[in-house]
DNA sequence: CCCAAGACCTGGCGGC
DNA sequence: TGCCGCCAGGTCTTGG
């Protein structure tokens, strides 16, 4: 489900429901996630109140006093926030419980997302440590790219999806920034120019930032907290487009497979 | 150090 | 209707 625009989607529909709350209370019916949710989870964070929600890459960081706790929601991962306590369905893992009776929920049927906390102001967790820069951010530029290709041989498209190059880029964005730079995915990322990379940074940015003014991708089931369904698949070029014909030139959309990873473009636009 | 492949999970879909 | 294989928005770990 989520990549950077999904999840600053949920970090915005987030931000105003949970800040200046309190945690009153934690209920784990699932601990196992990606790496186990922590058994002190609910001692740590009790009484303590929500500064404010941030994100970095593909992880939230609810900023509470002492505590702040670290959520990715890895290929199906959801945060809803309910307003009165409800009843607890399938894949409902755990309850976050603000006062007033509202509760943070997080949903995730294939468990691959994660619930962590760190010190608040030491802030930088170990998972955090090694992601590249913010995309959206000044640090992202064509000559940081192109210097860190330099010597790379995988395709284009697996080394802007490396978190460590650059945070939050994903299968989507990455195909669909490709096609809108003009660059094959499959292109070594060492072999492209320089000039390419001012284009590919630019397209990365824009699709982006479209998606995120969309309210993000709905694929299958991704919805903001608000419950609404983003709208950015209308602005898909090519991802998930095989077959069909390219919006710029009509030539069908090819579909290969990149390191274990669906790839989408267009033989004629991307070179 | 670099890279490909495997691992972790569940559910939905198309084909037979 | 049912079973089977394949697919899925991520990323850490392993081994060559």
């Amino acid at each position: 489900m989520p990549e950077l625009p999904e999840v600053e989607t949920v970090r915005r529909g987030l931000a105003p429901l949970i800040t200046g709350r309190q945690f009153t209370g934690v209920v784990v019916r699932q601990p196992r996630l990606r790496q186990p949710v922590p058994a002190d989870l609910a001692t740590r964070i009790a009484g303590q109140r929500i500064d404010s929600v941030e994100r970095r890459g593909k992880y939230l960081l609810v900023h509470a006093e002492n505590e702040t706790l670290l959520v990715h929601l890895g290929m199906s991962g959801r945060l809803r926030v309910l307003p009165a306590p409800a009843p607890a369905g399938k894949h409902d893992h755990v309850d976050l419980l603000l006062d007033h009776g509202l509760t943070l929920r997080f949903h995730d049927p294939r468990r691959f997302g994660l619930i962590l906390l760190c010190a608040t102001g030491e802030s930088s967790h170990p998972l955090l440590a090694d992601i590249g820069p913010e995309p959206l951010g000044d640090a992202f530029d064509a000559d940081y790219l192109f210097r860190q290709s330099r010597a790379h041989r995988v395709a284009v498209k697996n080394f802007i999806m490396d978190s460590h190059v650059v945070a939050g880029v994903g299968n989507i964005y990455a195909s669909e920034a490709l096609f809108r730079a003009g660059i094959h995915p499959r292109t070594p990322a060492g072999r492209v120019s320089r000039a390419r990379y001012v284009r590919l940074v630019g397209a990365i940015r824009e699709t982006l930032e479209r998606a995120i003014a969309c309210g993000g991708t709905t694929l299958r089931d991704f919805i903001g907290v608000g419950g609404h369904a983003g709208y950015f698949s209308q602005e898909l070029y090519v991802y998930g487009r095989a077959g069909e014909p390219c919006r710029v030139c009509g030539t069908p959309v090819t579909m290969v497979r990149i390191g274990q990873r669906s790839a989408f473009y267009c033989s004629v636009c991307q070179h």
